[in-house]
DNA sequence: AAGTGCCTCAACCGCGGCGAC
DNA sequence: AGTCGCCGCGGTTGAGGCACT
C-alpha cells in the first residue's frame, strides 16, 4: 500500500477549529449534505484534510447532537451497553440518540471506568478490581488475549459476566445507600435511579438465557486448559481473572482447530451459537435499545 | 493572587474494512 | 486476484478550564 494520509499533505490546518471554519463547514454541508469528505474541504473551501472535517461534523456540529450532561438513564444504557459489546461505542452511540462515540467514550475513559475502579479498590467489589485494572495496563487482559476469534469472544463473554455481576452488587450497594443518604452528586443521583429502576442486567438475562446454556455447556468443562490452548491468557482464582504469562503465539494455520476446540464444538455448531448470540442482542438493539425499553411498560415488561 | 495539579473533551493518529477499479 | 483509496472506528493526546493549596 503505502498510501500517504491524507493529513500529511503539507499546508492543511490541524488543531481547534475557529467559528469561520465552523461556518464554512456548517453551510457547505447543510446545502449539499455530508458524504465524499476527501473533496469535501476543497469544495468547501477549507484548508483542512477531509478527516478532521469528517470528524468535527460528527462530533461537535451535527445538528442533532444532544449536549448537557448524561441522564441517569443513558449513564445506565451505557453501562450495560458496555458490558455486552465492549468498547464498541459506536455501537453504544448507535442506542443513545443525539450521543456522539467520542463523547461517550470521553465519558467512560474519565467518569465510569473511575468509578468502577474507586469501588474496586474500595474493596468492595475484587472481580472488578481485575477487570478495571488490567484493562488499563498495556500488558492486561484485553491486549493480552490472543488473535485467535473463539479466544477473544470467551474472554469477552468472561469479563462482561463478571463485570456485570459486580456492576450488579455494586447498584445494589450504592442504591441502597441513595435511598438513606440525601446528597446531591450526581453518583448519587444516578444509583438512585437505579435503584428506582432496579431493572434487570441485559447481560446477565443474556447470559442465563438459552443462548448462555449453550455457552456455558461448551465451555464449562475444562474451561481453563481450553483457556490456555486457545491462547486466554487468564486465569480465574476465586473468580477473579488475572492476566497469565504470554505463551508463543499459535500458528495461524492452527487458529481454526483453536477455535472449535476451545469450546468442543464443531465450526458450525459454534457458528450456530455466535448467530444465535447477534440475533439475541440484534433484536435487542434494533427495538430501540435500552431507552426505549424504559420508556415503554410492555416492552420493559416483555424484558423481564 | 499565584502556583500547581487534576480533569475534561475536542481533535488527532493509525489501522482495518470494504468497495471500486 | 491484487491494488488503491475512502470511510469509520477506537485509542491517545494535549490545551484549556477548574479546584485546591
Amino acid at each position: 500500500m503505502g498510501r500517504t494520509p491524507c493529513c500529511d499533505i503539507k499546508g492543511l490546518k490541524k488543531g481547534p477549529w475557529t467559528p469561520e471554519e465552523d461556518k464554512l463547514l456548517l453551510d457547505y454541508v447543510q446545502a449539499s449534505g455530508p458524504g465524499n469528505w476527501r473533496m469535501l474541504p476543497k469544495l468547501a473551501g477549507l484548508n483542512r484534510c477531509g478527516k478532521s472535517c469528517r470528524l468535527r461534523w460528527t462530533n461537535y456540529l451535527r445538528p442533532d447532537i444532544k449536549r448537557g450532561p448524561f441522564t441517569p438513564e443513558e449513564h445506565k444504557s451505557i453501562l450495560q451497553l458496555h458490558a455486552v459489546v465492549g468498547n464498541k461505542w459506536s455501537m453504544i452511540a448507535a442506542q443513545l440518540p443525539g450521543r456522539t462515540d467520542n463523547e461517550i467514550k470521553n465519558y467512560w475513559n474519565t467518569n465510569l471506568k473511575k468509578q468502577l475502579r474507586q469501588a474496586a479498590l474500595a474493596g468492595e467489589h475484587p472481580a472488578l478490581a481485575a477487570i478495571t485494572t488490567t484493562a488499563d495496563s498495556p500488558a492486561g487482559t484485553a491486549a493480552t488475549i490472543s488473535s485467535s476469534p473463539a479466544a477473544r469472544h470467551a474472554a469477552q463473554w468472561e469479563t462482561a459476566r463478571l463485570e456485570a455481576e459486580a456492576r450488579l452488587s455494586l447498584l445494589s450497594t450504592s442504591g441502597a445507600a441513595a435511598a438513606t443518604a440525601t446528597t446531591s452528586s450526581s453518583s448519587s443521583t444516578v444509583a438512585a435511579a437505579d435503584a428506582e429502576h432496579s431493572a434487570p442486567d441485559i447481560f446477565l438475562r443474556l447470559w442465563n438465557s438459552e443462548v448462555g446454556d449453550i455457552f456455558r455447556s461448551s465451555s464449562s468443562t475444562a474451561a481453563v486448559a481450553r483457556e490456555e490452548d486457545a491462547g486466554v491468557l487468564l486465569q480465574r482464582q476465586e473468580g477473579v481473572l488475572l492476566p497469565m504469562e504470554p505463551k508463543p503465539a499459535e500458528d495461524s494455520s492452527a487458529t481454526s482447530n483453536v477455535t472449535t476446540a476451545a469450546y468442543g464444538l464443531t465450526a458450525d455448531e459454534y457458528q450456530v451459537f455466535l448467530d444465535m448470540a447477534a440475533e439475541d442482542l440484534g433484536g435487542f438493539f434494533h427495538g430501540g435499545g435500552f431507552s426505549q425499553i424504559y420508556q415503554s411498560p410492555s416492552l420493559f415488561a416483555e424484558f423481564q
